[in-house]
Parts: structure tokens; C-alpha cells; sequence
DNA sequence: AATTGGTGTGCAAACGGTTGCGCAAAATTA
DNA sequence: TAATTTTGCGCAACCGTTTGCACACCAATT
């Protein structure tokens, strides 16, 4: 049947009328009679008329899509903020334009760039382990395109961030530990060159102290988060002249590890608490008994809010005043039902 | 700094030349003198000059986004095909503009209703479970832009899909079974509802045929795949005159329920096997001895390939002729490796 | 010397819609 | 009735880029 799509200016040639005019009465404007809108009005649905957004997206510049750049889209952790940032754009009539780094900082890069060409409204980006430079990220900045980085931040300075802090649900999950009686409390930790290994130690720190404790050093130990070495770092800690009665892990994975090796070891009573990464874990027969959640959807939903804000505030006038969102999305423990 | 982008124009005034000469010099076009050529890309690099993608998509009608719409982000399945998909469309240098439909049915409706608005080149979908007309895609096709199906398609004439089909992989998985010496299995089925209940049954039934053995009826029941659902299934199976020996569950996680309640009643030596759907279920401890395999990432691959050959296909004259892409992703066996 | 043939460049239209401004006709006021 | 305001609509510019066509210039061929 048809087979382009019908413009304004077919309308307006059946009608013996303007574009302008049936610009106006498509849009409501005051100024076009009544009589006038609904011919127009009826023609246009009749025709299936539909505004071609490429057009108008080019006259006044705004495109309503907002980039994502996340480390791996299967990853549960990411999965689950796409869902939440999604819903937020849906909610705020923006449209999300996707893409996976891979954990690959030259593919985020080329990422950014498409991004660019695309002239996305706004970016969201979760940075890719291997990235160490940041300069790609100053284009958006020069073409006055707000940038929000979620989760995985960069380590610079004047940055829109949403990103969670694991001291308090670490706290919080040593404090539920010591509360059940566990006073020798082991943690397998990541490797120090993430954020996230120290906040998780500073929170162990903190709950022993403030429950009057003394911190031992070496009940925490740093793991490479793969399965040898977890089962590594779990012998330690069996050898260990205080043998943890409990034990946090980095993440579900460790936990996981580290509760099959005792399993094998036909070790009961250790007490896991981990991190919420993996949604399965709840299904399982042996599972940490709590875990520190750390609410990705609620974070994608929260960085969603903030990109958006931003490409509707009215631009600073110098650039000279931005003030930069830093959100902490606080960790919280939750005690897992009982099966 | 720069507040408004570099324009083509720009360019031109300042090297007192006409836009057309800058335009042709920046695409290398043959006519352009090698002076002329050199003189405009240096300005254009200094002045960090980026075409605007909107005007040239205005201008020639295309967008390079594709337009995913899925169920639930968040969901292993899906993720992992978004994966896939993102990779084919990065490496063929498109873009995906991706939306859930959180299984509702007026919302898919929406986020189609807004692709169109975005004018995607072309739409990939896995319907939402309440979907049940399908008009709203009708609009791409009068639109001319190609619609291609993916995992949950619809039963409807005319379109292009690539899914999975159960059967293939349901005969491996029973006919394992059998060869493991097993004669008595059970099957744990989905609703009748579903195109892939039937599926494993017809998988099922063509095993134990092409085995010489009699198919038993009984040995299939439906279930409505919650926990409760499945340990009554279990109940009537473990009661059942022939008592399986083996059981092919719907997915992974009535495997996890069925196991996990086999083993609350100490219950060993039944063999599972199920179908892959989680990846966790790997890390666990007693987890089915075999899954079949849909290729969720592969399945996104192709369905994203069909989908760019479409758009970039020659428009079918009278649109009489058209070939619909019916793809069949055959599931397979995988023995998971024991621990 | 006249014709042909590149080579390099500019003009202007086109893509589809929006919008400031101007202008005519109708309605209101003086 | 004349002057003024309101109402309704059209003209034309504009957004940034591409591209068919024309054209001017210079060299090579007849």
C-alpha cells in the first residue's frame, strides 16, 4: 500500500493549505481556527500520519535517547540496572541507546564515540575494568552532554556518580555476625586495587570496634576471587589459630566456593554472609545466610533520574557553577528466610 | 569553551569556500583538489568538527538504531541475547535502542508505538506472555521496516523469527538418559499453553520410540512451574507405579525445586536434566547431570544478522514476493561436567 | 585557432518540520 | 462609518548535510 510515510506537505497540499498551518493545527496552536485543526486533524489520522522525529530531533537538537555503556549486559549485577534505567527513561518518555564495553577499554572508547555520532541526550556509563584514561569521556563534557557514570566510577575528579558504598551493609553484616555470637569473623576480600575491597575492610573495621572488639589483620585476606584461589585463602582460614566461626565473602561467587570446599571438607557451622550479586543463590540448598545487597536496579533507576535531570536543567550559563551529583546508594543487609 | 558544535558551514566561511566543497572535501570525494582536500580536514580536526547525525539521518532516512523490545531485562535468557545482539549490531555498525516490556501487553504496545517514533530501522522482538493481538506491528510493515521475532514469536503468518526448537534437544536429553541405562523417566512439563511444552513432549516421545520402548503417558505431567506445583509433580511422579529413575525438568529452576525436595526427603540416585536458563546452576552442588542448551547468545547473533540483512536488503518491488526468515535454532544435550 | 576534456569549485534544491512576522478579513469598538 | 483589534492563515527562513548540475579555468588534442 503506502509506501512512504505521508508528510506534512502532502496534508497540506490535499487541504489547499499551508504546512505551516497544518504544523500549527497538528500542534494545537492558538492561532488556527477550530474548524481549520479538525480537517486537518481528521486528514492526518486518515492518512496515518506520523511526525518524522528525525526532522524535529534535527531542528531543535534533542535526540530523547539516552546512552548506556555497561561493562557486560549478561551480568546479572548490570541486567538488573539496565532494567531499572530503562524504566525510568520509559517513565520519563526518553529512549535507552545500549552498548557493552566488554570490559574492553578500547571498545568503550570507539562506544563513546558512537555514542557521540548517535547524539545521544545523555550518557550513562559504567566504566570497563581495563579503562585507565578518561579522556573520551571529555568530549561529552566540551559538547555540553551530561555524563553519569553508575556503579564502576572513575577515579576523577568533578563527575556526576551513582555508585553504592559497601561499609555500611559491611558493617551491618559483621554487627549481625557478632550479634548471633560470632566473635572470630574471617573475610575473604578482593584484591586492594578496588574501591570496594576497602570499603568492605572499613566496615569490618568498624563494626568489631564499635562493638568494643579488637580487629585481628589477619582474618582478612585478600583472594583473587577465582575458585583456587578461594579455596586457598579458605584453607588459611581453617588453619588459622582463630578459625572463623563465620566468614564474609567478596562476592556470590566466593560464597559460593568457599561453601562447596567446607561442604567437601564435610565442615558444618561456618557462617556465610556475602554480597547479592547472583539472584539464583536464594534457590540454592547451602547459601550464605545473609547478604549485603547493594540494589542495582534501584541504582540504575536513581542514575536514570539524575542523566535526566540534567539534560533538562537549564544549562549553567559560564559552565563555571555546576555543581556535580555524587550519589551514594548505601548497602544494606538482608537476612535471607530460613528455608 | 565551544559551546555549539563545529558545522560545515562554519568551515566554509572561514576557508572562504562553499559548503558543498567542504562537505565533498570531508568525504573524500573525487572532485575535490588535494590542496582543498588537506586545508579543510585540518580546520575540521582543529576545530573538532563532528557531522551532526541527525541531519544526515534526517536527510537520507536512516537511523543505524535498531530497536530491541523484550520481556524482562533482567531476566538470564534475555540478557545474555541482548548480548549477543549488541555484538552483532556494534560489528555491523548499528545501534540498539532497547526497551522491556515487563511481560505487559499494553506497555509492548507503547514501546512500539516509541520505536516507531524514533524511526528504528528495524525491530527485534520477544513478545511479552500476555500479548494476544498482534496488530501493533502492523505499523512497521505498511512502514516498510523489517520486524524480525525472536525466541517467543507469535503465532501469526508472514513474519521472520528465529527461536529454538525444544525437540531436537529434548530427544538428546531422554535418549542420554536411556543410554545411562535408565527405562522408567519422568518429565516435568509447562503448561499446554506454551509451543515449547510440546515441544519436549513430541522430544520426548521420538526418544523412546526410536529406542523400541513404549511411550507411557503418565510419565509426563504438567506442572505450572512454581515451587508448590512442582513438589506436588514430584510427589505424584515418586508415587507413581513406575518410580522414574530419571527426570527431565521444565527449566532450571523447577530442577532446583525438584531437587531440592528430593533431597529434603533423602532421596538420591535420580538423575536430572534440565534446560539451561541459569547460569549459576554450574556452581552449585547438586545440580542436573545434563541441560539442553538454547543458545540464548547465539539466537540474539542471528536474529540481529537477519534483521540488518533486512534493512539492508533491496526493497522487494510490490512487496509480493517476499521470503519470510523462519530460523530454527536447534537446542542441544550438554552433560554437565561432574565435580 | 578552435574544439574537446578534464579538474576543481560553487549554486541551489532537498530532507520534514517549526516559528517569527506580516497581512487580510472579520469582529469589535468608538 | 471609520478606526481598531482580533482571528486565522501564509510566507519564508532555518536546522546541517548531501548531491545533481552548471561553470570557469587550464591543458591537450585536432
Amino acid at each position: 500500500m503506502s509506501d512512504k510515510p505521508t508528510t506534512i506537505k502532502e496534508i497540506a497540499k490535499i487541504l489547499k493549505i499551508s504546512v505551516s498551518t497544518v504544523s500549527r493545527a497538528l500542534n494545537d496552536h492558538s492561532s488556527i481556527g477550530l474548524t481549520t485543526k479538525m480537517r486537518v486533524k481528521k486528514l492526518a489520522s486518515e492518512l496515518n500520519y506520523e511526525p518524522n522525529q528525525k526532522a524535529i530531533q534535527f531542528l531543535h537538537g534533542k535526540s530523547f535517547i539516552i546512552g548506556v555503556i555497561l561493562p557486560e549486559l549478561s551480568e546479572s549485577f548490570f541486567s538488573t540496572a539496565i532494567s531499572g534505567i530503562e524504566d525510568i527513561a520509559y517513565k520519563r518518555n526518553y529512549t535507552v541507546l545500549l552498548a557493552q564495553s566488554h570490559d574492553d577499554a578500547e571498545r568503550e572508547k570507539l562506544l563513546v564515540e558512537k555514542m557521540k555520532t548517535q547524539r545521544v541526550d545523555g550518557l550513562l556509563v559504567s566504566v570497563s575494568k581495563t579503562t585507565s584514561t578518561y579522556e573520551h569521556f571529555e568530549i561529552f563534557k566540551r559538547l555540553n552532554i551530561p555524563v553519569v557514570f553508575f556503579d564502576r566510577i572513575p577515579p576523577i575528579k568533578d563527575i556526576h556518580y551513582v555508585a553504592s558504598n559497601l561499609e555500611t551493609g559491611t558493617y551491618e553484616a559483621v554487627n549481625f555476625l557478632l550479634k548471633k555470637g560470632h566473635r572470630t569473623i574471617g573475610m575473604i576480600n578482593g584484591p586492594n586495587t578496588l574501591v570496594a575491597s576497602h570499603e568492605r575492610k572499613e566496615g569490618y573495621i568498624k563494626a568489631m570496634l564499635s562493638n568494643r572488639l579488637k580487629f585481628d589483620p589477619t582474618l582478612i585476606i585478600n583472594s583473587d576471587l577465582t575458585e583456587s584461589g578461594t579455596i586457598e585463602v579458605m584453607d588459611t582460614m581453617l588453619n588459622h589459630r582463630r578459625k572463623p566461626t563465620a566468614i564474609v565473602t567478596f562476592n556470590d561467587y566466593v560464597a559460593l566456593f568457599a561453601i562447596r570446599y567446607t561442604r567437601s571438607l564435610n565442615l558444618n557451622g561456618i557462617d556465610f554472609v556475602s554480597y547479592a550479586n547472583l539472584p539464583i543463590i536464594n534457590y540454592m540448598d547451602y547459601t550464605p545466610i545473609a547478604s549485603v545487597e547493594q540494589f542495582p536496579y534501584k541504582q540504575g533507576k536513581k542514575a536514570a533520574d539524575i542523566l535526566i535531570d540534567l539534560i533538562n536543567k537549564p544549562k549553567s550559563e559560564s559552565g563555571a557553577d555546576q555543581a556535580f551529583f555524587n550519589i551514594v546508594v548505601e548497602s544494606v543487609l538482608v537476612v535471607n528466610d530460613p528455608k
